[in-house]
DNA sequence: CTGAAAGCGCTAACAA
DNA sequence: TTGTTAGCGCTTTCAG
């Protein structure tokens, strides 16, 4: 029963904007609207029923501005996708993408706001400084190293609410969550030569961290085993994977007879070549993914693959960022890849 | 309480953390450095250069809360993924996903945040009215009206920076962003019947407004040239999605030669399908499928679908919002959707 | 060209 | 249990 001094109809037309606002109408102050709204202490039960009732009807939410002003914190975590020298490479990415819609379930859940934040090192040095020292996020997520590795070491030192999905390194000084990119390298390239290939190339670009860590155990184990293994670099970019790939598969023909792609999304480019060359697979050629997104297994025939869990990471990222949240100084977190045996090796 | 007990090398030391701080040490006042630092009116060169020098000795930031909740506006774009009843449906939806993606570069490129969050619907009969209301953001872009048709419609007409990605119909009031769902739905139907078949289905839920769009567009295409078509429901979420197909499948059998399926997703797990009861696509049975999502060019054999030209929606997106957010009260933007012809159809 | 002063809307002591 | 009182850090008149 607010008191309707109002002439007639301007009931629903006062506009309620401020805590203070509604403080008025509802005769008290507006610490007490405050503390009714944020459910928090001890308001008379009476007091807070009238008070969100009135809240209600006037649809008034509190400036979140205001109050994460002066709150100091702002509910908000900050998501970097840093994309390399191909600008439009990474965002679209598949394995991003659902990297990033998992952690928006994550921290909805833990309720938390995202703010999304594209990012072009190469036009911007400091853009995570820029993204910290904005005042608009109480820590960072980042998505995939990129090329960035080193500035993200050096920001690591003096600021905790940061973790990074990617590769680890014996010693480094953030905190990672990612796979096991080494091993998955060896899973897969042991997989390949146990198929019977005598040859092996790498495809994919060699430079990001993580595709440098798969080379490098599938190297390992070339070496081990005896068989021959090349790198056949490619860009990310959509556009241009096709015919590089095209291209490299002209020259290692008969020479190669099994690949190891950087990605899923690259293998099933790659499969497509092959088959519009008419080579058989498995039979000529053998290949391995990485990433096991779904396409993989929908593919002609289904793709062999390295499985990185996705949902875990997400799951991982989050979990390390809210105890660094708290304080804490958090072990990396390194998830184990597995091998999924489909038909293409 | 942090007392600066600065016992020595206290100048670098010396946190500098707001505008009168900086100030202090710039011997000038905190409404100059404010005036430097935006770079905006006649501050003396000399002073500037001074006070810009210091700021980034300091990597100094202002801080954004601060500075948003004085202005009166964020400079954040809230991007909104309704889920329907199957939650964890569409935020790992690869189309949204790009989209978001794409939508992430134009606001970025705009200088405007993004803040994304999803919500689910039934959960949280408001979550329309709380995003707007949170004082958090300058605007928001709805990707899919769900089944949230109606309270979209409500909350547009009393809120004018808002534009939704999806359907539109005639005398809606919310500013909608989309194909032509139901140009969609014929030119798919067309190519199926040029391609000779006889007996059609539509393969997918028909409860989103987008699909029954797509939907009615083929029912109007199969009635006008005298061929049957019936609906077979499925739901999005991809785990149910395989068996549901199948099941169809199994029914359908020998009844029906040509499929249009709402979405490429749905329409590669059909293929899936299909090649493992050892149909014949496209002899035994056609294919249609809608997106142009980067693997239809993968498949096996390669998917004709209906292209939405997903960069042009979220320029359409941003720019629209933009306009509005100027006061402009824009009309919506219906895209032309174009027929991708491979060989499944 | 620069300083002083008044808040933006909210929260959190501290009183009452 | 509630009101009062200070600000959070920044921007922006209004003077000078």
């Amino acid at each position: 029963m607010a008191d309707t001094d109002d002439q007639n109809g301007a009931e629903s037309a006062a506009k309620v904007r401020t805590l203070a606002d509604l403080a008025r109408i509802a005769g008290v102050s507006a610490g007490t609207v405050s503390r009714a709204l944020a459910g928090n202490s001890l308001v008379n039960t009476k007091t807070r029923e009238k008070i969100e009732a009135i809240a209600r009807e006037h649809g008034f939410r509190p400036n979140q501005m205001a109050s994460k002003l002066r709150r100091q914190k702002t509910g908000v975590i900050g998501v970097a996708i840093p994309l390399g020298h191909d600008v439009r490479q990474q965002i679209s990415d598949t394995f991003f993408m659902t990297l990033l819609g998992y952690l928006a379930d994550e921290l909805t859940e833990k309720a938390y706001d995202l703010m999304l934040r594209r990012v072009i090192p190469a036009r911007d040095e400091d853009w995570l400084d820029h993204f910290i020292g904005s005042g608009m996020i109480d820590g960072v997520i980042v998505i995939g190293q990129s090329d960035q590795f080193e500035r993200i070491e050096d920001v690591a030192d003096g600021y905790l609410p940061m973790v990074v999905w990617g590769n680890h390194q014996e010693g480094q000084r953030h905190c990672v969550v990612g796979s096991n990119n080494r091993l998955g390298g060896k899973l897969a390239t042991e997989r390949l030569i146990a198929s019977g290939a005598k040859s092996l190339a790498f495809l994919g670009d060699t430079q990001p961290i993580e595709f440098a860590a798969r080379y490098a155990g599938a190297k390992e184990v070339a070496a081990k085993m005896g068989v021959p293994i090349r790198a056949l670099p490619t860009h990310l970019s959509p556009e241009r994977t096709g015919e590089e790939i095209a291209q490299h598969l002209r020259e290692i023909e008969g020479k190669v007879d099994g690949i190891f792609a950087a990605t899923d999304t690259i293998a099933v480019t790659c499969l497509k070549e092959l088959r519009e060359r008419r080579m058989e697979v498995p039979g000529q050629i053998k290949i391995v993914g990485f990433d096991d997104l779904p396409i993989s297994s929908q593919t002609m025939p289904p793709l062999t693959t390295v499985r990185q869990d996705i949902a875990a990471g997400a799951k991982g990222l989050v979990d390390l960022l809210l105890r660094r949240l708290e304080g804490e100084d958090t072990e990396s977190l390194v998830l184990p890849p597995h091998l999924i045996v489909r038909e293409t090796a």
